[in-house]
DNA sequence: TCTACGATCTCTAGTCACTAGAGGAGCAAG
DNA sequence: CTTGCTCCTCTAGTGACTAGAGATCGTAGA
């Protein structure tokens, strides 16, 4: 029934540092203390911790995560607000995937044109040092000779 | 042709406290001073400016870029180590777009098994606190009840 | 020439979510 | 009693900036 913060770390996967950071943010309740000043967990603690895990593991901010246990404290309340932090989350989500597509769009695309020649002709480093190269292909591009 | 640290920002669209914090950390050289201590800038400082700029927003990171500028320094050197460092990080941005594709559809999963009911009883929350539930469906999920 | 105002200067500290390390103390087994 | 593991607190570091304080510079108008 009774935790070390070890235990609570092979447990729930998260570093004991990680767990002591958790507790200094306010994200985790202070538990109890031994004679000699170890933390003693329970299963509220445990599972507390599980619940932050698995929402970092999903990517929540800390800042979400704490609202969500905010609305897991009122269970007669509607659950409204969690769906929106989930679907705000996901949003977040999409963005990200966008952006990293388009960057991986630019970079296959400069790492083609690499003739694996000298520096000096490198595409790579005259793309980035000539921004409007990189963008789109001027007319040259798709037949540079 | 020669420019203040304001000049250098609206024409390479890099804030001033990030442009003194590349010369901080060695990425863009130090330029001369005017007699009151301001910063004078050349042609020179503008390019690498660009260049750090394009690469950033290409989400290289300082230390590639650092890297990319030491190769562009030696012109007759091959070009194999620029594409090295490009694809490397066409992987990790590859890497991280599977990740978040993962991430996506989870949450996606989560916030369509959402009744809009009770705190109670929401899916996503229900979800968050048992690991197992998240990753994929039970054979009740399809059917509930 | 004076003055007002914007631009710039340095320096420190804050962001996010941890991670690393120092230096010391508790605790169980041999 | 000692060895060795776990745990304690505290500070500082990560990456790539960003924010703010308080001082100084430079210039345009009165």
């Amino acid at each position: 029934m009774a935790h070390t913060i070890g235990d609570l770390s092979r447990e729930t996967g998260v570093k004991i540092p990680t767990i002591r950071y958790y507790e200094s943010i306010g994200l985790l309740p202070e538990p109890p203390r031994t004679a000699g000043n170890r933390r003693v967990y329970g299963r509220t603690h445990l599972d507390r911790l599980n619940f932050i895990r698995q929402a970092r593991d999903l990517g929540f901010s800390i800042e979400a995560i704490t609202a969500l246990i905010q609305l897991a404290g009122h269970p007669d309340q509607p659950c409204v607000d969690a769906d929106h932090i989930a679907r705000e989350h996901l949003t977040d989500v999409q963005r990200k995937i966008a952006q990293l597509q388009a960057l991986e769009a630019e970079l296959t695309h400069l790492i083609e044109h690499c003739a694996h020649g000298r520096v000096s002709e490198c595409q790579i480093l005259t793309a980035l040092a000539h921004p409007s190269a990189a963008k789109g292909c001027s007319p040259e591009c798709e037949n540079p000779n």
